[in-house]
DNA sequence: TATGGTGTTGTGTCG
DNA sequence: ACGACACAACACCAT
């Protein structure tokens, strides 16, 4: 019997290695590619323009891939647990594939929507493909807890072997006996592709995109980026720099975020150029960056409540403050201290800055010196990044703000000297704040200590052109470790008095392959 | 159960 | 230019 299916595009917005949309053309006489515009996640407040013109890009991207194969994308508006059963029926539709999505709000949305197509007598497959691997194989080799740093992290990697072979995009071959439908009357039927004035986003601050969205751009990006194998192969992440006034990394996020490259492609890209040569290993190499993401998604698989602070049990409970009039000076740019506010307008304007920069403005905001939740930033992180993506954004908020994964609190980025080692004349800040742009070098860190004839002369008077520093950091960041030292102690006492966290973890029926080794190693 | 080594990416000072 | 060290001393992991 063949099949009428819909393929439900969420993440894996792409034609390569996805094996879901494969399992969707086998058997198949009519396929929907779908996507589904849901105002829960697509809204003008947790979707900023940036990400929304990144999306919009991507979808466009995907229409044209899919259009070569004599298909298209049907785009529809709404919650998928409405939508869905009006075009199970409308459709005769009898099967629906999608590619697994380990996020809390998704795994909720797909329980519910597996359920309303059981009813329909829909059959529905999904296929793990956005991470490495299956995340909860990883949770069960390690005993039903995620591991909570990298090295315990590569142990358990090691058992499970490389990741599986991404496979090649569908070609014309395998949709041979697949029925396109209602190709002539798509946009009439409004199954068009979305509006960048859609979300209602002021389009007239918008500049023409660095990192445009879709599949082809990831493709194209990658071998850019792998043709230089003298550069792979001695990529070390603290190497690079983050205030380089072009990208010092890849930028292939983004499109690892949104599906646009596999993640398996890119690894397995990688062996390619590393086969035979000298090369970095993780966690500072390429494969590396890929296995901190793998390590956060894990993490967030793993710990109950791992976006928040309250009942996460692997999370430092401190007492942050609230503190309006700092966080908008933060959000805004407006701190007074040009390296800060340089990446933040970079932030702002180009939905992405280096990995190192984030650590500056975390720290900033958190430990080092506004003392503002970590929860806060991720939610100002969430909207304005194009590589928003939910886990390794919570992950690395709570690693910056040493509420888990990292505890050596007393390690606090200055927000004058760290960017110094890599730009010593300022030229990133020059870039991202050009009002600033004719102080001499030895302020331009500093602005607020330059004499006021200096300030007059490079036409910037720090105070009333640009703002005044809202903090003194030196004595600040000091107070701040104390802070942190409180909190600490408050934790180790919490630890021993309450009882492991109410979840219960789900263990592996046999041993893993790691209980397996130990043993052996104790025979010996 | 105790203990010592380690941790992707700090700063500032000294030599 | 670069390494060593103090800072004050954490959590996690292997033994």
């Amino acid at each position: 019997m063949a099949h009428v299916c819909i393929h439900w595009f969420r993440k894996g917005l792409r034609l390569h290695d996805n094996p879901a949309l494969m399992s969707a053309l086998r058997g198949c006489k009519e396929i929907y590619p779908l996507f589904i515009l849901d105002p829960c996640i697509h809204n003008k407040e947790s979707m900023g323009v940036n990400p929304w013109r990144f999306l919009m890009g991507s979808l466009q991207d995907l229409d044209g891939s899919l259009r070569k194969l004599n298909l298209r994308l049907f785009v529809v508006r709404g919650k998928p647990q409405d939508i869905l059963p009006q075009l199970f029926q409308k459709w005769g539709v009898s099967r629906m594939t999608y590619e697994y999505d380990t996020e809390h709000y998704s795994r909720s949305r797909d329980l519910k929507v597996s359920e309303l197509a059981k009813e329909h007598g829909v059959e529905v497959v999904y296929k793990i493909s956005h991470t490495l691997h299956d995340v909860d194989r990883i949770i069960e080799e390690n005993n039903g807890k995620a591991p909570l740093t990298y090295g315990r992290f590569q142990t358990v990697l090691k058992t499970l072997g490389p990741p599986k072979r991404p496979i090649p995009s569908p070609t014309v071959e395998d949709i041979k006996d697949v029925k396109a439908p209602c190709v002539e009357s798509h946009e009439e039927q409004q199954y068009g592709l979305p509006s960048l004035e859609e979300l209602g986003h002021d389009l007239s601050c918008l500049q023409e995109a660095p990192f445009p969205g879709g599949e082809e751009e990831a493709l194209r990006r990658l071998e850019e980026s792998m043709e230089r194998t003298g550069w792979v192969c001695s990529f070390e992440k603290p190497q690079t720099a983050p205030n380089s006034l072009s990208p010092s990394t890849t930028v292939l996020s983004p499109y690892l975020t949104f599906g646009c490259l596999s993640a398996r492609t890119f690894w397995w890209r990688l062996a390619d150029v590393y086969q035979g040569k000298k090369h970095s290993a993780p966690p500072v190499s390429l494969h590396g960056q890929l296995l901190w993401r793998e390590f956060f998604y894990t993490a967030s698989v793993g710990v109950p409540n791992f976006d928040r602070m309250l009942d996460n049990p692997v999370c430092t409970q401190i007492d942050w403050d609230t503190n309006p009039e700092y966080l908008s000076a933060w959000k805004e740019a407006r701190t007074g201290f040009p390296f800060v506010d340089a990446i933040m307008t970079q932030l702002r304007q180009e939905g992405w800055v280096h990995h190192l920069a984030r650590h500056a403005v975390a720290c900033f905001l958190t430990r080092g010196d506004l003392w503002i939740s970590w929860e806060e930033g991720k939610k100002v992180f969430e909207g304005l990044l194009l590589d928003g993506d939910w886990a390794l954004n919570a992950g690395n908020w709570l690693w910056l703000s040493a509420s888990a994964f990292f505890h050596q609190y007393f390690r606090v980025y200055s927000p004058i000297a760290f960017g110094k080692k890599t730009d010593k004349h300022g030229e990133y800040i020059k870039k991202y704040l050009p009002v600033l742009k004719k102080f001499p070098v030895e302020y331009i860190y500093e602005p607020w200590k330059a004499p006021l004839s200096v300030q007059k002369a490079a036409g910037c008077i720090v105070g009333k052109d640009y703002p005044s520093p809202i903090v003194v950091h030196e004595v600040i960041s000091k107070q701040n470790i104390q802070r942190m030292k409180t909190s600490y102690g408050k934790r180790s006492q919490g630890v021993s008095q309450s009882p492991q966290p109410t979840k219960v973890a789900e263990k592996r029926k046999g041993p893993s392959v790691l209980d397996m080794l130990k043993n052996k190693k104790k025979k010996k």
